[in-house]
DNA sequence: TATGAATGAGCTTTCATTCAT
DNA sequence: TATGAATGAAAGCTCATTCAT
């Protein structure tokens, strides 16, 4: 592929993203991408193979960034509880952030029942946020701490709270929630890593 | 309404949660509908305004449905714990409901954003859940468990983490992870709601 | 099928017919087809599967009547004079006739390459065809005439006179030759029937 | 026209022989045709006018490339039978040849309603395939045989028959008949030719 | 000369909605 | 009450053509 063509396709995922975020995804029209381009309705058709392989490449696009600013994120750290909070923070990058970001994520994670290919991709997401949990946990346990709880289901629930907290804010649709939510999510996985009796 | 009327808009509430899911929300059409009945097309537009009115009483019908059960079940406990435990065994009622279930109502929820009253009928639903995690933090309380609890924040993060795992699960498509998620999730809420330090 | 139904694809049919005689057989668009009707573009695919389906059934609808019209005709002739003569004649029906019918059926075969079921559609076509000359010959040597011909052979080279004469009276474009070709192909047919030496 | 823009024109139009033939007349694209030469989608344009102009060129190329093979063919017999052999084994040249050549040509005489410079080319063609047959005709006459056929009439039943084979033969897609569509029409029209009663 | 990126008109098809019966 | 015939807007996608490079 060239470097124009990288480049377009970038550009069409962009404009997809927002166009999902304003219209909704079943909504969306190629002509509604394109308007958020430069460019007429054919350069999608002409560097995608069809409206699906867009969506298709936005998930993926989305999910390996943001697993990205994660994995960044805590490998900046060097304690366990820093770098859970760099993690819970930076899933909870901001309100605008999260609320594009999420309400077009939940959009993917509906369709994946008509969509094997979201799944996988979805699923690979899981996969790389379980890595970050386990990490966190056995770098807890390495230090002293979380000892009482089981690495793989720990990875599970972290991610579990994590997407609860964000879906239940986005119903809320009340942005100064955000903190709360980011606080709450945050203080309740410490709790539950932290907790005494096995 | 009528009786007659009434009859008929059940019928077209229970066609239509079988159509979606077995063709998806945004991918049903009124005939879909109109084939699990035994009626006409022209049913549906008789008994309700257009689709999108039938899709909004869908919601409320199936919210108010799963709020019941689990009031009921709560209510038939003495003790705080078996009333957590009956709570999730509640939500966690087979993987054949929840997978109906839940995957539908996640359509609702990415609809949400183009529909202000899927958005309300889901907060009074939330409000819901939240009365009963609070109800089941305030008996354990007035056991003298719980304690370091606070029972709005932990009634947030109860239905969090439902969500989160029930999202989980649906999306690995495992249904032998069915149990270990309804297990798992009711520890990670006890483990948190018993916690010692405040 | 409904009498409504049945009347109604008879007219899509004509339309199509009419449309494709005007436009082209791939150029003919659907709201072109919609224009000859009554009706709106709805009504094509509410009582047809697809275009294609459309085009299929206008096929065989067009080569049942050629054929019905020519069996008729030489059913009424006693003598195998006769009924080669009302053949030729019933092809040769007029030049309007011809030139709609012939040139619409010149498309469809064109295009049985891509589409099996045209070819099927004509094979059938051709079979009765070869009956009809079939029927002529054997009657002929039933009188003692056509002694030298094979009946097999010359039921097909009777068609390839027929369909060579239409063809190229049709791309000749002159209405004038109409009667010329139907006497010279007529006379040809019969000149080759007759013949003496083995 | 330089030596370079002749070559080019020249694989152009072998390139969209063979598109056609591999995909329809109606269906190619100018992306298929470049396809199949060494060059990009612009060279095409660059050559001829449009996309009609190049299929103009190729009706033209393909029935003059016809003809003059027959021609040669019939001009290095010295009898009137031997040149009408001639002619026919060279119209039925081998099944894969006539395949591609009659159904490509069968697409052209199809266009010839909206095209009325495709009608102007194969008027030619025909002039030149009656002159053929004139020529036979009046090579028999001058040999004593033939005596009892019109040059003329006769020239235009020999080409309608050659179609009118080559047509069958083509529908009927079963290459085992070519040899029987050769020889029965070579028969036909040599008993046609041979007749005795006037 | 030759390329292929970009355009946008135009196609088929789907389907919510209306309404005469 | 209930039907389903008919409508026509709106969608995705294709592709001939243009033109900057």
């Amino acid at each position: 592929m060239t470097k124009r063509a990288e480049e377009r396709r970038k550009q069409v995922l962009r404009a997809t993203l927002r166009a999902i975020n304003d219209k909704g995804f079943s909504e969306v029209t190629l002509q509604d991408i394109a308007d958020y381009t430069d460019f007429s309705k054919g350069v999608i058709s002409y560097y995608f193979k069809n409206k699906e392989d867009v969506f298709y490449h936005l998930l993926e696009w989305m999910t390996d960034r943001i697993f990205q600013n994660e994995y960044v994120a805590i490998q900046k750290e060097t304690t366990a509880i820093d770098m859970m909070r760099a993690y819970v923070d930076t899933v909870f990058k901001s309100p605008k952030d999260n609320k594009i970001f999420y309400s077009v994520y939940l959009e993917f994670l509906a369709q994946t029942k008509k969509n094997e290919s979201f799944r996988e991709v979805n699923n690979n997401f899981y996969k790389n946020c379980w890595f970050l949990g386990s990490e966190i946990i056995e770098k807890g346990k390495s230090e002293g701490i979380f000892k009482n709880v089981d690495t793989v289901a720990g990875s599970h629930m972290i991610r579990a709270l994590i997407d609860g907290c964000l879906l239940q804010w986005l119903m809320r649709d009340d942005e100064t929630l955000h903190s709360y939510y980011r606080e709450t999510c945050y203080e309740t996985i410490i709790t539950y890593l932290n907790h005494k009796t096995p």
